[in-house]
RNA sequence: GGAGGGGUGCCGGAGUGGUUAAUCGGAGCAGGCUGUAAACUUGCCGCCUUUGGGCUACGUAGGUUCGAAUCCUACCCCCUCCA
């Protein structure tokens, strides 16, 4: 019971992580047999969890698991700022009702993975709302613009003669103040999120508070298999897409992505994972079956069992044995005239209408680039003989089936 | 308060009167090859079209011109430096 306490202990520690400040101080708080403080923060201007943000959510779950308690702060006030980790671009503010409806969203996907039961959920506004400019002054005072600066991406920005405005400095200021506020014990972020958690713990010790621990998860690399995983770039995975999508968008990263998302979005045991890397190195197992395996674990985390199971099915069907698929999306189709018994069609309009292509000339591209069939043959005109049934493959992954009435 | 620089297609970024729907790169899409990997390779990449062409587009609104992203005027926005 002990053995299995100490490894359940150690891969919470270690596994997906790349950094505790500080670990023996973490160590000591999680023996202290209190219930700790795990602070998670959240942008409500982009509502959607992606793989990359389950990295950090998953360890909260483990930490829940041995009995802490989570609290969830929406950052309705730091969202009018934007956060100024990473990207330079100012963000537009959002209103209140926006606002409301993403933290909604936001919540319904937050607890696909982390246990509600033991979160709390705290608005920036319930303390900020309140802050008087004197509160501002006397928070500012603490910090000086050289700390501030200090931060890598403002440094750059400042360097290369890019705008840096006053409000972005603030915005790790309030992230700080947060902490102080929920006495938060431990903060989780990705690693873009340093300078921000370390502030955090300057402000609570000024505060006469116990400056709190950080977990700094990595940064999961998105399917473009280059850039860190985000929805700007399109290169992310979301946790509410159709079981289908997961599974093929897992199946596009590149191979040399497969281990870590393993390791960090899986709970597919490290022996195992050894296993996988051993005989990737050694080119004794063909990377599609991991990442069939891969894709599988990740479904079945956010949609069950059979759902990964039928995705599973689907892939092999459609995309590796190139068959049509179980089931096809069928649409009716108007005829034109149907002088000899078959029926003419134009798929043009139907198809724009469905979205199922974006315009006339999107779809001219397509023909002319042998992109269209009709029932396995190529066509090469949007005018088509069509029966009832016949089944239509527009690029790789669109099909349609044609109802004539 | 002063001086200067800039706003171009999804992004970056050329273009300073016509041959520019706009060089090039990235992203994306499609074909080939494959394992919906990588690499490679070919094509496409504003909308409509009876394929002849039409329409809309280079911050906004006007103007000059046979013709403007390119010149002029006004306006809006952004940035840098000096104080």
């Amino acid at each position: 019971m002990q053995e299995m306490n100490s490894s359940r202990f150690d891969s919470i520690l270690k596994r997906g992580v790349t950094e505790i400040i500080s670990e023996v101080e973490l160590v000591k708080l999680m023996k202290s047999g209190r219930t700790l403080n795990l602070k998670q923060g959240f942008d409500p201007s982009a509502p959607d969890i992606h793989l990359g943000h389950v990295v950090g959510l998953r360890k909260l779950r483990q930490l829940q698991e041995l009995g802490h308690k989570v609290i969830l702060i929406v950052g309705d006030w730091t969202a009018r700022i934007g956060d100024p980790s990473g990207q330079s671009a100012t963000r537009p503010m959002l209103s209140q009702g926006e606002i409301e409806f993403n933290a909604q969203t936001y919540l319904e996907q937050f607890f696909r993975v982390v246990d509600k039961n033991k979160t709390e959920v705290r608005w920036q506004s319930e303390w900020f709302d309140k802050f008087t400019l004197d509160e501002v002054i006397k928070l500012t005072s603490k910090f000086t613009v050289a700390q501030i600066l200090a931060r890598e991406d403002f440094n750059n920005r400042y360097r290369s003669g890019n705008p840096i405005s006053l409000t972005e400095m603030l915005y790790p200021l309030l992230q700080a103040y947060d902490s102080v506020v929920i006495h938060a014990d431990v903060e989780f972020g990705g690693i873009d999120q340093k300078f921000n958690c370390l502030l955090g713990r300057e402000l609570q010790q000024f505060m006469g508070q116990p400056p709190q621990q950080v977990f700094f998860v990595p940064l999961l690399v998105g399917t473009d298999g280059t850039m860190k995983m985000s929805k700007s770039l399109g290169n992310y995975i979301g946790i509410t897409e159709p079981p289908r999508e997961i599974y093929g968008k897992v199946m596009s990263i590149p191979d040399s992505l497969i281990v870590d998302y393993f390791e960090l979005v899986t709970d597919v045991p490290d022996a195992e994972i050894t296993e996988f890397k051993e005989q990737l190195n050694s080119r004794t197992v063909n990377p599609m079956l991991l990442k069939k395996r891969l894709a599988h674990e990740i479904v079945k985390q956010f949609h069950g069992a059979s759902s990964a199971t039928e995705a599973e099915a689907h892939f092999t069907r459609v995309f590796q044995k190139r068959k049509t698929p179980e089931e096809i999306f069928e649409c009716f189709f108007p005829s034109i005239y149907t002088e000899t018994g078959l029926c003419q069609v134009d798929i043009a309009p139907t198809l724009i209408k469905e979205g199922i292509i974006k315009s006339n000339g999107a779809l001219k591209r397509l023909l002319s680039q042998n992109a269209v069939s009709l029932d396995g043959n190529r066509i090469n005109s949007n005018i088509i003989d069509a029966h009832h049934g016949s089944i239509l493959k527009i690029g790789k992954r669109n099909f349609v089936k044609i109802s004539l009435k």
